[in-house]
Parts: C-alpha cells; structure tokens; sequence
DNA sequence: AAATAATTTAAACAACCGTTTAAAACTATA
DNA sequence: TATAGTTTTAAACGGTTGTTTAAATTATTT
C-alpha cells in the first residue's frame, strides 16, 4: 500500500468537508471536491459510492463534533457557575476554529431535517447530563432560578453563536474589521456569561 | 390589459420568494420557480432577465422587512424596558410568520457576503435611532448598566432566533412536536426578557 | 518475475441546468 | 375588422451536473 502523504480516502473526505461546510451540500459540485482534493473527479465515487453518501458521512460526523464537547462540560463535576462560563468559552473557541459549522448544520437541517437526524443515541446524552441534577438541585434549595435546560442551554449557545452566524451582518451594521470583530465577540462573551449567571443565580 | 387575478410578474415574484426562502439559491432551479407558480418557464426570464437579478430583488425586499420593523421600535417614544419588551415580542411574531426568513438571510450573506449587501442607508438608519439616546443617557445617570448598542441588540435578537434557526434540532433534542414547540418558544420570550432587564436595568 | 488485485485515469454517459428562440395567442388601438 | 404591440408557449440551445466505463497504472502476492 502506497504509504506516503494521507490516503486518497481522507483527502477526499477532508477536502469535501471543507467545500461542503462552505457552499452547502446544494453548492458543492463533485468537480469542486475533486479539484480541493487534488485528484481524479472518479475517486469520490470509487471511495464513497456516491456525493450523497459522502455527504451524510461528513454531516454525521459534524453533528457529532458539534454535540460531544458540549456533552463532555454538562457532565464535569464542577459548580454550575464556572460550567456557564466554560460551555460558553467552549462555544467561543469552537466558532472561532471552525466558524462555518454551525450554519451549515442548521441550513442543511432547515432544507431537510428528516433524512440528517442520526440515531436518537446522542440526544439521550443530552437529556441525561450531570448539569441536569445540578439544576434541579438547585431550583429545589433555593438557590437557582426556576428555569428547565431546555430553556437554559440556549441561552448560553446562542449569543455567542448568533453573533458568528451573523458575522457579515454585524461588521457591516457596526462597521467592524475583523480584528474589531474579535474584540465584539470577547466583549460579548463575558456580557452573556455575567447577564446568565446574574439570572439563574439566586442572591 | 389583462386584469383577472394577479400580474404574471407578481405571480413569479411571489412564487420564487417562497421556493428560494425554502430550498436557498442553490437548491432553487428555474423550473421550480415556473412550476410553484404555474407559469412557463420561460417568463422568469422575460419579466426578470434572469434567476440572478430575480433573486437579488427578492434578497433586497427580505433583508429590508426584517430590519424594518426593528428600526420602527427602536425609534418609538417608550421607555426601554417596554420598549425591550416590544423588540422581543416583533421577532418572535416574525419568526412564527415568516419561520424561514433569517435562516436564508443568514445562509445566502454566509455564502457571499459581498455582493449581497444593499446601499449603506439602511445600515445608517439603524446606527442613529432613538434608542441609542435613551441607551446613552441611561449609563450616563447610572440607571442602565454600561452596555453598547453593538452589544445589546444582538442580546435582544438571538435568543428568539436562535432556538428558531435550531427549531428542527431542538424539537428533536427535547422531544416536542410543534404544540410544544409553541409553548416552549413562549417560555423562552419571557425569559429572555426577563433576563436582559435584570441585567440591563439597574437597581 | 509473473500473476493478481487495487488504485487512478481520461473519456463518455444521460439528465438537468439557466437561458434563448421564434412562432402562437392574446389584447389594445385604429 | 385589420393592425400593432404585448404576453405566453413549446422547443431547443450549449454547458454543467452526478455517475459510469474500460483501460492504464501501481501495488501486492505467488
């Protein structure tokens, strides 16, 4: 077996999560993947059969990526003020590595949210996190806030992750570059971080 | 002049608005257009010289009913927790009404933010409204907490939106059917605004 | 080294894409 | 009612799409 470099396979697949995370799975032609790859347009159907299963290959992985590591902090032993404020770092750090993957998840699953969704495995592990306990321990002593996770996680990902998906919309509206970008998100960050705690922290 | 029923220009317009807010730009052929407004596929092209400029029309009108209505509360003599209130209730009135509006706005500028963006006055307008006085005036005498417009207004907007966008992974998630979701997303809205005037408005 | 298997290639496939054409059908004016 | 102008039509255009083919090349096994 030719040993040198990657094998085809993944370079195809990497070079097709690439283009597919940024043209959508509508705006991604074999040819481009072939061309990002660097290699014969034939390949990717030789490897993967075909550029839906390709496609759904890619987009299983990514929503896997994008649940797990905030699966891994709902479930540290910590208190519950220095999660908040991990899980939205840990949002922060992933929007800014890979800032194309969130709308892309949620434009693919707006088009066709049926035929995306992967076994109900990882949705289990979200409902059956440690941070849910912590929660209802503390709305039953008192010292949280009446609020369920199902109202309370998307508070924490979606200020960080709103203003990324917006990106283009808010250095227009605001007149920013992209450093002055920068500087907006970490401001935001720490305001959502105080405002949430300030809010579910009773006294 | 033919006078029964709508002109074949609207009809098209119409049409391609609701097949290109469902399926983006990409996703959208010529065909689907002709066939969801029942026309020859060959009038697109007559009244619009191509799917382009068709689209481009289109994209102009919907950015502008979505920042619009912002722009009126923002402007309106009230003062700012109703007025905080109000911005909150308008987007997720626009978000039951119109559920497919910002996902495509968000994906079709994401895709390519350049020549997407109209003229800079409707950006102008929201950068001088009202609001920013009463914001201003607020930290000034100590009664609203130190908070930027740029940092505020995305606050205001993303939690609604957010869980919006994510209507398809959260319905999954949390296990709801749309009944629920309707409940849930109420139960976000006061949250959200209970939470942002907790932490906004001081003492 | 010869034979077998795995990989890569250029070329082609039918189907579909956005767009154009030229004729037909329609409306308005004289 | 004849004529000019507008709107609609079926059919076709060249180009691109995802996919397949069969031959060429490379790697592995005998």
């Amino acid at each position: 077996m030719k040993c040198i470099g990657e094998k085809s396979e993944d370079k195809i697949k990497e070079a097709a999560r690439r283009v597919f995370l940024k043209k959508g799975f509508d705006g991604t032609t074999s040819r481009d993947i072939a061309r990002e790859a660097d290699m014969n347009i034939a390949l990717t159907n030789y490897y993967f059969r075909s550029k839906e299963k390709l496609f759904l290959e890619i987009f299983r992985d990514v929503l896997e990526m994008y649940f797990n590591s905030t699966i891994e902090i709902l479930n540290k032993k910590i208190d519950i003020k220095t999660k908040i404020s991990e899980m939205i770092d840990n949002d922060y750090n992933m929007m800014k590595a890979e800032p194309d993957l969130v709308i892309f998840i949620m434009n693919e699953i707006h088009k066709e949210p049926d035929r995306l969704f992967p076994e109900m495995a990882l949705f289990k592990k979200i409902q059956s996190t440690y941070f849910i306990n912590q929660l209802k321990e503390g709305v039953a002593d008192g010292t949280l806030r009446d609020i369920s996770l199902e109202n309370l996680l998307p508070l924490m990902k979606c200020a960080i992750e709103f203003i990324f998906l917006a990106k283009p919309i808010h250095k227009r509206l605001f007149d920013m570059d992209d450093a002055g970008f920068d500087i907006y998100a970490e401001t935001q960050k720490e305001h959502i971080k105080a405002m949430i705690c300030n809010y579910l922290v009773i006294g």
